[in-house]
Order: structure tokens, then sequence, then C-alpha cells
DNA sequence: TAGGGTGATCAACTTCTCTGACCGATGTCA
DNA sequence: TGACATCGGTCAGAGAAGTTGATCACCCTA
């Protein structure tokens, strides 16, 4: 099977899943797992319902729970009452996590000057264009 | 965080599998998982080790132990003896795995039109071409 | 022929995810 | 205003997917 689009998707993402958390760990966030990643991505600025995260992450409210669980122990986000709905709470980014972010985004921009490098600028430009013109399209949360 | 590589990468592949997987389930194949798939995806035309297809798919020989044996017994994969060395064994595709490739394939095809009609065909070449250029840099495999 | 490396498996454990049941707060409508 | 469906979230139990560590059989080479 030479030119699978499920592979050829699948293998840019795990090998920058790996990096960026072999620098997470590297500068002591050596405490979080992709699956809490994943859902930490998803906080908004203000704030999101536990429901809000489900959704967007496409996993079950008890599984987001169970991950907003660790990473509240853990000190990357913080749960407060939700003023306008007293059975929701507002689930925030919290100090560990706001220190964290900048690590994954250097990681993320020094893999993209690796790829730049091998592809050349013009490819990797049509890549994160036609990536973020699909994303229209396979995204729940948009 | 509007264009994260990560998040852009991870999206497309998620709905890819998940098509594919729903058809697989609708052609009456609904006993394999994805774990599974990225295993049987690897093993080569002539038969495949064990330890190969856990490089390949960058998981410990335990893991690929495990889902061989699954694979073996829902009858997708069989193993048999490898004839240079009496310590391997062989593993290859079987009648069932053989007769799930094409509705795999079928399904791909499928999502490939749906955003090629939303993409515009030169952008989704430019895609997979991106793409296939960076496996060389991504796939332990190749 | 002894020793180290390789292919595979067994055992025990952690993490992630699910389904199903449940509780309290909310909103609506007779 | 009270009954009831709905919504946000949690608890309990289970299965799937992955790990490390130990072990065993076989291969190759000095």
């Amino acid at each position: 099977m030479p030119d699978d689009l499920g592979l050829l998707l699948y293998l840019p993402h795990r090998e920058l899943e790996n990096r960026v958390f072999a620098a997470l760990a590297e500068a002591g966030f050596d405490d979080v797992t992709p699956a809490q990643a994943r859902v930490f991505h998803r906080i908004a600025r203000d704030g999101s319902r536990l429901t809000e995260l489900a959704e967007a992450a496409r996993i079950t409210k008890q599984t987001a729970g169970f991950l907003v669980d660790q990473l509240e122990r853990a000190g990357y986000v913080e749960r407060g009452p939700d003023p306008t709905d007293a059975r929701a709470r507002l689930i925030r980014v919290a100090e560990r996590g706001r220190r964290a972010i900048p690590v994954c985004l250097a990681a993320i921009a020094e893999v993209q000057r690796e790829w730049t490098a091998h592809l050349g600028r013009p490819r990797m430009v049509a890549l994160l264009d036609a990536l973020a013109r699909l994303r229209e399209i396979t995204d729940p949360d948009l």
C-alpha cells in the first residue's frame, strides 16, 4: 500500500506528537499524557465546560472528567463554578498549564522549521493551507 | 491556538479513520480495532515477523504480539514458521483479511473524493505530494 | 562450545476509553 | 406553581491498548 492517505496523515502527526512530548518532558512537564493534552488543548480562553471539551475531543463526558481530574491534580487546570449555571463548572488553564504552553509552541515551531527545510517553503505553505481548509469539514468544534 | 499543526494533522486523520471503520463495520468486519489495523497494515506481501511489525508501528513486541493474537483469532492473519529462522514466525494476511482490504480502499477513495471536491484538485494533489515527501523523514519503516 | 544477541512469549501493571446508572440543577408548560 | 423532561456531571464496572521486566529457545561467531 504505497500512498495510503491514512498512513500519510498518521506518520507526521505521530512524529510531531513525539517531539512535543519529548520537549515537555525535558522542560520538567513529564507528568502529562497525549490524551490529557488533547483535552487541555480545547480549553477556551475564558474557560470551558466538561461537556464542551468532551464534544470537541469526541470522547465521553466520563473520559473527559477522568482526564481533567488528572490535569487538575497535576496543576495544569483548575475547576471553578459557572456563574451562569449552578449545575456546570468551568475548567480553566492554571499556572502550571500556562507555563507549559510556550514549550509546546517552541517544539512545534522547531519541527515546522525542519519540515520546511525538507519540503521547501512553497510546499510547506501549500500543506498548511490544505490542512486548514480541511479542518472546515473535519472539526466538529468549528 | 488557531493554526496548530498538531491539530491540523490530527483532525483529518481521525475523520478518515472513523469513516474507514464505519465502512468495515457495515460490511460485516465489526471485530477489528484501530490498533489491530495499524499492525495489520504493515504486514508485507510475503509475510512479516512480529519484531518487524512492532518496529514499524513503534510499539513493543509484546503489544504487537497481543494484537496479532486477536487478529489471528478473528481470522484476519495467520502465523506460520519462518523457513530461514526457527526462532521466528511469519505473519501473513489470511482469507478474512484479504476480503477486508477492498472495503478499506473504497472508503479511503470515497473520503479522498470528498476532500478533493472541497479543496479543488490542485490543492489535493499538493497535499498528497507534501505528505508523501514528509514520509521520507517520519517513517522509521522506510 | 561457550557467550552474546535475536525472536517471541508470559506476567503484572497503568492508562484510556467505554456503557450504564445515578444525582442535582434547570427550564418549560399545563 | 408543581410535575417532568433535559442538561451537566459523577460513580461503578469493564474492556482495550499499551508499558516494563523476566524468561526461554534459537542463531551466530569467536
